[in-house]
DNA sequence: AATGAATGAGAATTCATTCAT
DNA sequence: CATGAATGAATTCTCATTCAT
């Protein structure tokens, strides 16, 4: 009873050779022998390839969907632009902790989600669709507050998330010791002026 | 002189096949039956299934290549500000013709190219790189002359990066009904602001 | 005493399952998770699944063998025609009876042994030939007090036995409805005047 | 071009370890090392297992039915007794002639056809029930034409079935050394009797 | 006796690549 | 050059059996 220590070790066994090699290029034979367990026991614990890589994105997706909705929910909340660039502030810094928190799983879902020939494609795509939704909500619910002028709010929402996700990779997986207080400043600051947010603004 | 016509259909046929498929799940035999060639034709052409996929991608490469670094250099030229924003438009315009005419190579090379365990992580990360150190030069030149303003060069560059290649991906791949030039003028107007360009400028 | 309750939950789920879907197929985690108990377990009763198999065959067997044997050597007995007969009837309703008592399990044998492959052809081959040498002397018997006539006797039990077995299972298995009264009528009926029967004969 | 050799000897190699085996027990490396060819050449020519096996049936059961159904309409033709009988001779001779030709695959069908767990049982039963019918059909008329008398047509064909095909079986398979005339003699006079022909018929 | 996690030999199938014609 | 049959290493997954608790 209470043995998940064998799923647990082929689980980190997985997530570490996925990501060294991705998806289709581990072979379970690579778990197993990484987790010290022999093959036939790999499908106790799951019933393919494709179920423990589900199994190790659920969770991820889970929280990142959930944190995601609740932050941007608030993304230009404020009454002035004080409040707004705090706001702003914050949920940069909170998105970046859930990256930072998930960072192995989150490149791993990046790199099969946006991979060729991909179950994950479609995983993937759904989230990202959901992220843009919502952050094009938030922009045109700013727009119609008159704080920050962008002549199409969808293709605003598009450049947050390029913005965001490929330096948030970039800086967390390729270039490691940068001061992330420093990007998210950067960030912040590039995105407000980038969308002529009003910083005089008082509601 | 002109290739001969089966090398030139193999090509095509793999491109088609790579692109719907990715190159993992793509089989030789996917290729040469699309080709209308025998198995062992392929051979012919090709010492293997890598070696077709980097011939597919070093002509791109080498066109961006070369066309990225003969834009890039001039990427906020001229001695006012009007002149800046022209040619940042022009730059603008340029790379999204170079994706535009090239757009099936393109997505393949990104998506090899992000999908984990791949042979062509390097080609793309050392395009990446290429591009990032470009535009960085750019982008620490016109600090340096005054007109635009941003902490920090490298992450500015990675901002631009990122938002251009998004957003480039995603309106003409998934949202493909979307106004190119709309697009180019939401961007440049995106990328200076959130550059603090100083639209007052003159040398 | 009792078997165990465990031993013959066991086997009952043994026989259902190899019943569904034979033997071969029948994997030892169906048995179990049918009778409710651990894998493990299983191998406290049974050395295999070759084991458990033969042990429900082998109490079929030494029935039917015991019976058959017991019945079969008054198959033709009697004095008179008319006790000849009612001695045929006699032993085709036994034969009849043993084997609607164990339907199951005769089918089971049947189909195993039938089927290629098996390590039961051996076990069914033997019982035929038993049966067949069985049959065969009492045809000759027959022959020799002269009120039979059939020119060679084992052909003749291959007969008998042929279309004994083949109608029992088709009309047990597959026509179930069907009237058993009438088909042992029809089926003495055959054999006799199959067998040239002396319906006049008088010792 | 014109290379079924290899195909050829596969399918030899199948029917042979089939039939030691049976189709479960039979391993493709069993049949691919049997015919000298690498394990790959076979999924050359068969996409499964299970596939060369349909195929080797299918010649079987086209030419079975093919012929059973054409002798099978003849049966009890003929205006004279004499007539009748000379015609269940023609049929009977042909239907051994039928499964003499195809011994192998015969045995290969029947085993499997009766074998549990089979998917080959459908193809088996199928062809049992088309042979009942036609048999029966004949008995019918038979019955009709009043020169034989039997309580219930079908089973009577049965009773037909389960002697010709069991016996032929034992004798071709098992007992092999038996004279396939005298056989055919025996059941044909057993047959008739067991009808209760009327061998002073005459239409 | 019972458990059930662990085992590992073995099976089917795939597919890039070779090579004789 | 073109062909396509042959190859065989590699991979996923199954399941009877064992054994420590």
């Amino acid at each position: 009873m209470g043995e998940p220590r064998t799923k647990n070790s082929l689980i980190e066994s997985a997530i570490r050779i996925f990501q060294q090699k991705g998806f289709q290029m581990t072979r379970v034979s690579d778990i197993v022998s990484d987790a010290g367990v022999a093959q036939g026991t790999f499908y106790n614990y799951f019933r393919s390839k494709e179920e423990i890589f589900r199994e190790i994105c659920n969770d991820f997706i889970d929280q990142v969907q959930k944190k995601f909705i609740e932050r941007t929910e608030h993304l230009f909340d404020g009454d002035t632009s004080d409040e707004v660039v705090k706001n702003v502030h914050q949920v940069v810094r909170d998105l970046f902790q859930i990256y930072h928190d998930n960072l192995t799983v989150a490149e791993l879902l990046f790199r099969e989600g946006i991979g060729n020939g991909g179950i994950f494609k479609e995983i993937y795509e759904g989230l990202l669709s959901l992220f843009l939704e919502l952050i094009e909500e938030q922009v045109e619910k700013a727009i119609n507050r008159g704080f920050i002028h962008i002549e199409d709010a969808q293709i605003g929402s598009v450049f947050l998330f390029g913005l965001f996700e490929r330096s948030l990779l970039y800086f967390m997986l390729i270039q490691k010791n940068t001061d992330l207080e420093k990007l998210e400043r950067v960030m912040v600051d590039f995105i407000l002026k980038g969308l002529s947010f009003d910083y005089n603004f008082k509601a």
